[in-house]
DNA sequence: ATAATGATTCGCT
DNA sequence: GCGAATCATTATG
């Protein structure tokens, strides 16, 4: 039985570092009586106040983005384009706005919930392969933003597996930011090399 | 109170 | 590849 990730993965100050060793790791989702698992192949690291792709750049604080100022551990998820239902990990400690938005995860358990819940076969990489993608197949929404991912009772979990080596894991700018912005161009979006299930195109794919 | 916009997805060409 | 869908959040009056 793998443990659960602890607070003390989540409340280290190097958000990118964080955003690289929650790769290969496994998300588990009990909600709606349903459990659905997978492995989380594609991240990006935000990190306020420096970074203006950050909701909380300048240390912007409002109802929305006062989760990310929460302690480690817990859930930061939002809604974008009125539809999609991101799921974010809050990192550091409590006053610090950081977070790792996943974006891609390979489905493990719970195929058919998530065949039902995306109207698709599990066969295809398009049932998790994009943020608001695999929040929908796992069931992950709005209201589940700031619960605590810390217990194996909590309806979203991250359990430990082996770290993912660093010469498989592979790096570039972040997506869906306008290009004028420095830090746009910084490298903090990691997948899995060679994983057919991240959301970046034009590669040749192989099975983990 | 109202207007602008986005850490996206899907369907059509 | 392109553009519409769609609405919570935010800034502004």
């Amino acid at each position: 039985m793998p443990k659960v990730l602890p607070k003390s993965f989540y409340t280290r100050h190097d958000v990118v570092q964080i955003s690289k060793d929650l790769l290969g790791k496994i998300l588990v989702t009990n909600i709606e009586g349903k459990q659905t698992s997978g492995i989380i192949v594609e991240t990006e690291a935000y990190r306020a106040p420096d970074d203006k792709a950050c909701h909380a750049y300048g240390d912007k604080f409002t109802t929305r983005t006062k989760t990310m100022f929460e302690e480690g551990g817990v859930a930061y998820v939002y809604i974008c384009y009125g539809i999609h239902h991101l799921f974010n990990v809050v990192t550091a400690d409590k006053g610090l706005a950081h977070a790792v938005l996943i974006r891609a995860v390979q489905p493990t358990t719970g195929l058919v919930v998530m065949e039902n819940r995306r109207n698709m076969s599990s066969k295809q990489k398009e049932i998790c392969n994009g943020p608001g993608k695999f929040t929908r197949a796992m069931g992950i929404f709005k209201s589940h933003n700031g619960i605590s991912l810390l217990s194996r009772k909590s309806p979203i979990y991250i359990e430990d597996e082996d770290r993912i080596p660093e010469v498989n894991i592979l790096s570039g700018p972040r997506v869906g930011m306008s290009t004028a912005e420095e830090c746009s161009n910084w490298p903090w979006r990691f997948w899995i090399k060679n994983n057919r299930y991240t959301s970046k195109p034009g590669q040749v794919w192989y099975d983990l």
